[in-house]
DNA sequence: GTGTGTGCAAAAGGTTTGCAAGAAA
DNA sequence: TTTCTTGCAAACCTTTTGCACACAC
């Protein structure tokens, strides 16, 4: 549980207070060797079954929004009826297996970063996001 | 009226029945001369201010997701709250400015389609999307 | 102590479903 | 007549909000 005092501090710089909840959040999240991609049931479900905890929806809403607006974690489009996010906040793009619902991480050197010849004018981009949809192939399209 | 006809005939060759409400949806969604991003809200509006006349929410969900299905519209992935669809169903890229929360097509002319060097393992790629995310610049990210 | 964060329940979207009535084949 | 489609309301799910209580500083 070394690992805490290192979560708290990074959220004290952030003007967040490390509070219980938190910190249970952070534990879920980072102490992991792979990106962790979820919704927020998926991370509510994870913390009542590995901590054997309750955290009320709302605190994980909030809590999960805070990282995101600290960038602490990454948003990801996907057709869907959700929202996805990712420990790996690094620029990369993704494949989503419409199989099994997966999403993969991968890096420029599996897909290039697209070339943008033309901008919007006046405007910035902010972010370039590729996703591909794969499936096994004698299945029906979605 | 002559395009009802058309519309009547494309329907039917799908196997949908050209009923009164799916024509007056395929008179909003495609008597354009522009591509048309839209929320099924959106286009519930539209019905209504364009035809003054009212079809049935689930009516419009309905539609939409037979005509999707059978490759009239695409659906397009946003982070977002609600799903977003495009009458272009030609393979192409968006710009999303999240000023006006307006949605912008773009073909590979301006946006170059990623190199793609390496896919999952017996995974056919069913699509690739690329989402390019602008704003004006001295504005706080989202 | 002050201000921020939490938790609950209620509310607010967007979307889906069940079913009876209506329209197309 | 049979089958598909519509429309309504209710149900559902995800996300947000309001407010009292608790906790971090």
């Amino acid at each position: 549980m070394t690992k805490n005092v290192e979560f708290a501090n990074k959220l004290r710089l952030s003007g967040l207070r490390p509070t219980k909840q938190r910190l249970k959040i952070c534990e879920v999240l980072f102490n992991r060797e792979k990106t962790f991609h979820f919704t927020i049931n998926d991370l509510a479900k994870n913390i009542s079954e590995k901590l054997n905890e309750k955290i009320s929806l709302a605190t994980v809403y909030n809590t999960v929004h805070a990282f995101k607006n600290h960038g602490y974690l990454k948003e990801i489009s996907i057709n869907s009826d959700k929202s996805y996010f990712d420990t790996n906040i690094k620029h990369h793009h993704h494949f989503f297996d419409e199989d099994t619902n997966e999403l993969i991480d991968c890096d420029e050197q599996i897909i290039e970063n697209p070339n943008i010849r033309k901008n919007i004018t006046g405007k910035k981009i902010k972010s370039v996001e590729v996703l591909i949809k794969v499936a096994t192939d004698n299945q029906n399209q979605k």
